[in-house]
DNA sequence: CCGCACATGTAAAGCGTTACATGATTGC
DNA sequence: GCAATCATGTAACGCTTTACATGTGCGG
């Protein structure tokens, strides 16, 4: 019901392209595929349990310093085959998107509000911000490479952001301008 | 916790333009609004029982034929008031996306996999499909209109899902051209 | 030695979907 | 009469977020 762990996916998938620990997943949501997904740690680590349960992953204890221990996951050969008919099923859902920005505008019932400009202008703002973190994000992973063979879905995904976040950008600035007396 | 109750200030909304039943919002939820927010009958009745002790809504009672009682929900002061500030507070928080769809591209870690091609036009297909369903949508509520000065805000959201499905099927169609010997 | 990042968990609560449940109205 | 739609609810379950809780390692 509700929704159908694809969470669960997203790990395995992390974990085929090199073991991790939870901490590290917790990082790579926050930062590489939160665009696309987002989970925190206290979601993280009791679904690594519930997997290694059902025989998806494993893990190794690593000490670092004297005590610390790490438990690093790695996927098995259970968990390549359910990874892999995963991305390999058709996905008849759309993405679904939450914006409550958007929203809010939508109750907006006149052009006229002067409410509109500073609504839209603080989320340029936010926009901006984020396509600037996208763009050096590409700049550090791909410089000025063209279409990587090599993770080449990653390439793909942050492309797809980038094209996102720079539509939104445009469609926000081609709105504020056409405001009327503006 | 969790999320913020976005949804009640949804049906604030609706009710704002004019009184409404369960059924009725339902049917809102399943059509107009349905390409923003999500939620079904189950949801919404609960809710509005929540928000009606908390003095947001009223509501009086209609029958229908002889006996079946219909629940005529409309928005208090006290419910103005709170859908006025929402709509006027600061919306720090970026829209949140989940797409399994593309999570499923960053895990082909090559070009020429075998499964890209029919994975994008899967995709293009329901993307299409969907933006036809906008475009019909913009036709019949607005026409050839330009910028309506009435419903100005349900035509910028309508527009803003337009322009992004635009940008989603350019995006995919651009991408399945590029693959390797293709 | 202090602060920040690393590291791993659990608890509580709300959100959201699917399923269960019931009955009335309307048009054919 | 029968089917589709109208109309209103509850229950169960899983997903997701926020908060609570604890301890180690490392660099300045």
């Amino acid at each position: 019901m509700a929704q159908k762990n694809i969470l669960q996916y997203i790990i395995l998938g992390l974990l085929d392209q090199e073991p991790r620990t939870g901490y590290e997943l917790t990082q790579d949501f926050a930062h590489e595929i939160g665009e696309f997904w987002q989970a925190q740690h206290s979601q993280i680590y009791p679904l690594l349990a519930r997997m290694e349960e059902q025989g998806l992953i494993t893990h190794s204890v690593e000490v670092a310093g004297t005590k610390l221990e790490k438990k690093r996951y790695s996927i098995t050969t259970e968990g390549r085959s359910a990874l892999s008919s995963w991305v390999g099923a058709p996905t008849p859902t759309m993405a679904t998107t939450k914006d409550e920005f958007v929203l809010k505008l939508y109750f907006v019932q006149r052009a006229d509000d002067a409410r509109l400009p500073g609504m839209i202008r603080e989320q340029i703002a936010i926009h901006q911000e984020w396509l600037d973190h996208l763009e050096a994000r590409r700049q550090l992973l791909f410089g000025d490479e063209n279409v990587p063979q090599d993770q080449f879905g990653h390439y793909l995904i942050l492309d797809h952001a980038l094209t996102r976040e720079q539509q939104y950008l445009n469609w926000l600035d081609q709105q504020l301008t056409q405001l009327p007396h503006n």
